[in-house]
DNA sequence: TTTTGAGTTGTTCGA
DNA sequence: GTCGAACAACTCAAA
């Protein structure tokens, strides 16, 4: 061991507990210096809510180093060679970054740091299963889920490891600081933030609601999904963690086959990282979006949750307000946006990308893919989600549109899901809130048409992948 | 190589 | 009101 140092580069694993990188840094040299490197090339498109996050994420993990975080601004290519020059460290430990940015700058950092004799070691994921481990018998990448998550579950994975017994002994050194906290766009503030955090989030979702999960997970209404999704997405817990703590009954289970699907995107995109712009199925590349200025007024309207479909706005004003918006409510919204408004789920992508805390570019791309219908899944064309019907069944008592939008506030019940029938002078009611900006029976058969369409519409030549 | 079973999350229509 | 069938055709993954 001698008096070696080396360097712990955090990025989406801000955590002491199962962090095997660490672990392999702590074992390796008698002192670790913890660095994070604010890149703007990843602060850019992050949004104001995930930079908050991410800096009291920061603050968090510094506390739990006593105060040693060594926090630096730029490009990591330079400080990273930089600070290893410095402290004249043989080695900088990471956990992998399978994204395409990601990888492309653990490309550069690792050329930089092999010419000047040091090196780069990847150890560990944020995943349960790495991208790229697990493959169909042909050695192709899965394109399908279920074939996957059974591959996934043979595979398995590591027991967590706990935390070092005592807080890793670290070197300080000089930080050049961090670039200004943005004050969050979401009204209600941040979540709660960092591994303590994490872990009392999933003591209280394994304890109270892992059991009717299968069940309550698609209701808006009910507060009993596991909040855990920031968590994942910056690595102060790890999917590892909860697996171990997940039964075979059946609630546990499709929590685990949720943990499964974060994996399986990041795999796809692994495979596919243009897909991050370009449809995954490329058969669907002829479908044809609206754009122009009718387009862009309807955007406004649903980014600002001003449809006149309640759960549609209760969902992208809850994303507006709190950074986060219930699953089945983003699967609403989402096929809102490309099956009625026949706009493209780029935009909606984006949208989503900016405001959400947990915005994870795998999940994200791949979850609007799915719903417009140019993604992994084969399923049928023809499912379009109907907005009242979805709003009647899963928030069967109106409790969560009424909690977003209150311009329907005064119908009780159901009710509350079809403002369009209550008479329009009750009380002078509904008054702010707009009608239907489209006729969602008719938009569904022109959506259908298109899908139908499309063929007719792709370049000469263009083929499947 | 060919065949076979299956594919997250749905809606509508008609009996 | 309930319930089952229909809604395209295709591709994936494994046998």
């Amino acid at each position: 061991m001698g008096d070696s140092i080396g360097i712990m580069w955090f990025r989406r694993d801000l955590r002491l507990a199962d962090n095997p990188a660490l672990r392999a840094a702590l074992a390796a040299h008698d002192h670790v210096i913890a660095l994070f490197v604010h890149d703007p090339a990843f602060v850019g498109p992050a949004g104001a809510n995930r930079v908050a996050y991410l800096h009291a994420t920061l603050d968090a993990l510094d506390a739990d180093l006593d105060a040693k975080l060594v926090e630096r601004s730029g490009a990591p290519e330079a400080i990273v060679a930089e600070l290893a020059a410095e402290v004249e460290a043989p080695t900088v430990y990471v956990t992998d970054d399978f994204g395409p940015k990601g990888r492309a700058r653990d490309l550069a950092v690792e050329r930089g740091l092999l010419a000047a004799g040091r090196t780069l070691a990847r150890i560990g994921s944020p995943y349960a299963v790495a991208p790229g481990t697990v493959s169909t018998q042909g050695g192709t990448p899965f394109r399908v889920f279920t074939p996957f998550s059974r591959a996934w579950r043979d595979h398995g994975w590591d027991d967590p490891a706990p935390a070092p017994p005592t807080a890793p002994v670290l070197a300080g050194v000089a930080g050049a600081g961090r670039p200004p906290t943005p004050p969050p766009e979401a009204s209600s503030g941040l979540p709660p933030v960092g591994e303590a955090a994490a872990h009392r989030a999933a003591d209280d979702f394994l304890a109270r609601h892992v059991e009717g999960y299968k069940q309550d997970r698609n209701r808006p209404d009910l507060d009993v999904t596991s909040r855990l999704s920031p968590h994942l997405k910056y690595g102060t817990i790890h999917p590892r963690q909860l697996l171990g703590r997940l039964s075979d009954a059946s609630g546990p289970s499709t929590f685990a086959s949720e943990l499964a699907w974060r994996d399986f995107y990041a795999d796809v995109l692994f495979h596919w990282p243009q897909t991050v712009r370009q449809n995954f199925a490329d058969k669907m590349d002829g479908l044809q979006w609206d754009v122009g200025a009718l387009a862009d007024q309807r955007f406004e309207a649903w980014c600002a949750g001003e449809t006149g479909y309640p759960i549609v706005d209760a969902g992208m004003r809850q994303l507006l307000a709190e950074g986060w918006m219930h699953n089945r409510v983003r699967m609403i919204a989402a096929s809102f946006l490309v099956k009625d408004l026949h706009i493209d789920w780029r935009r909606g992508a984006a949208w989503f990308m900016r405001h959400l805390y947990d915005g994870d570019l795998a999940s994200n791309t791949h979850g609007w893919q799915w719903t417009a219908g140019t993604g992994t899944d084969a399923a049928p064309f023809f499912r379009v989600f109907n907005p009242t019907t979805q709003g009647l069944r899963f928030d069967p008592d109106g409790a969560y549109v009424r909690r977003y939008v209150p311009e329907v506030g005064h119908l009780a019940g159901p009710a509350a899901h079809e403002p369009w029938k209550a008479a329009a002078d009750l009380f002078g009611a509904a008054v702010d809130y707009p009608n239907p900006i489209v006729d969602h029976a008719a938009e569904r058969d022109e959506a259908l048409a298109r899908y139908q369409q499309r063929e007719t519409n792709l370049p000469q030549g263009s083929g499947t992948r």
